[in-house]
DNA sequence: ACCTGAACACCGTTCAAGT
DNA sequence: ACCTGAACACCGTTCAAGT
């Protein structure tokens, strides 16, 4: 029986680096999502940007969904909830929310990203527990805060990502499927032929399409009792 | 100078077969879904099973994403809308719902899909013209039906989403996430710690927490008019 | 017009080997 | 414990060549 280790040399080229932390890679991966949007991320384009290869990665992070799960956690850091001194408990979670959006709209492959992921880290349970204490100052029930935080948050998630995807794809696909809004056959489909500018409301109108629906939430949780 | 064509052989190993058509791409591309869930559909994998290269689809398909979106509205075919004469307008609007959620639910791939890609096709108008057509029964305001249609279905396809990631992952990322809700300090985060059962309910409360929120989106379009 | 083979420029993940 | 190189099994998309 021969040795399978027999004859085989080193690979390495260049003696090991000072260990890696999840804080960088994390740093990293945000950064490249801040620069080139969620093409940018990826385990080997994170690895690249560190000057080491994508099995490294693997000691600080158990997957790339895990890697997501804190990248957006990390963008989460840069919301600016208000005090609890500024103006109405519903003014101040319309304000959290409003803050939520404008995040995702600066950093559209954060818009991407909050859509699929669930964020994982102290960002993102800070900005829950922000949205479940307005809500409960509101006097609205505990099952009810729950749930209606869940509901407002994907809200703002879906908000960013029809917003984001309505204008990087630029001229193709987003202005292919407008077209076939307004080509619709009214005998097919009377209704959607005469709202058809109503369901694609552009730029101009988002802000108070946006601000409509945070009010109907609102409204409905406060009127739903549980 | 050289003919750079000289000297090159045919590659082909067998004479060009039927044409193929978008209809059977996209039927082919549903049953790998259906079949494998969203692993399973890419044009590597449908091109296999039609025993053909990638690059034949191009030519029935712009690319993976419009292809998605003609999965998509296929799966929709499915859907089995109530009839007018059955109920009022609100359970018809909710039946249509429920069974939109259903079949999200049966074909996990689908819900996966319905949350980041606008179907393109018939069965999709169909749903919204249903959808539309319920709340003018409702006596709801032209804008308001459009941008509340809008919000019924993402909270639909977000309710499918969550669900389907909850148990497809199994047992990894999901319960990563549910133990750092459970662990979660009470000092820092008073009302997520008392609120951790609500937040997470599970399959039992599944129901009670859709409809719930499908309550609360008509009650909240009802009461906020524009 | 449409099929075919090959190439280009990527992916996430694993693992033996080395320090 | 953690870094390294290489491999495995994939991706979407493009394009010259062929029918």
């Amino acid at each position: 029986m021969m040795n399978p280790t027999r004859g085989i040399k080193s690979r390495r080229t260049r003696p090991a680096k000072d260990p890696l932390s999840r804080e960088i890679i994390v740093q990293t991966a945000y950064e490249l999502l801040k620069k080139q949007g969620i093409q940018g991320i990826s385990m080997r384009r994170v690895a690249k940007e560190l000057d080491t290869g994508p099995s490294s990665l693997y000691v600080y992070v158990k997957n790339f969904q895990e890697l997501c799960a804190f990248v957006l956690d990390y963008g989460l850091g840069q919301l600016v909830l208000p005090t609890s001194a500024e103006g109405s408990w519903k003014e101040r979670l319309f304000d959290a929310l409003d803050a939520y959006l404008m995040l995702l709209f600066e950093q559209p492959g954060l818009a991407e990203l909050s859509l699929t992921t669930i964020p994982m880290g102290t960002n993102s349970l800070r900005l829950i527990e922000f949205i479940l204490s307005a809500l409960y100052e509101g006097g609205v029930s505990s099952k009810a805060a729950a749930w209606g935080a869940d509901l407002f948050l994907f809200y703002v998630s879906s908000t960013a990502f029809e917003h984001v995807s309505w204008k990087q794809d630029g001229n193709d696909h987003m202005s292919v499927i407008k077209q076939s809004f307004q080509m619709v056959n009214p005998v097919h489909y009377p209704l959607i032929a005469s709202l058809k500018e109503e369901l694609f409301s552009g730029d101009t109108e988002a802000k108070e399409r946006f601000r409509w629906g945070l009010e109907v939430i609102l409204q409905g949780i406060l009127k739903t009792r549980h």
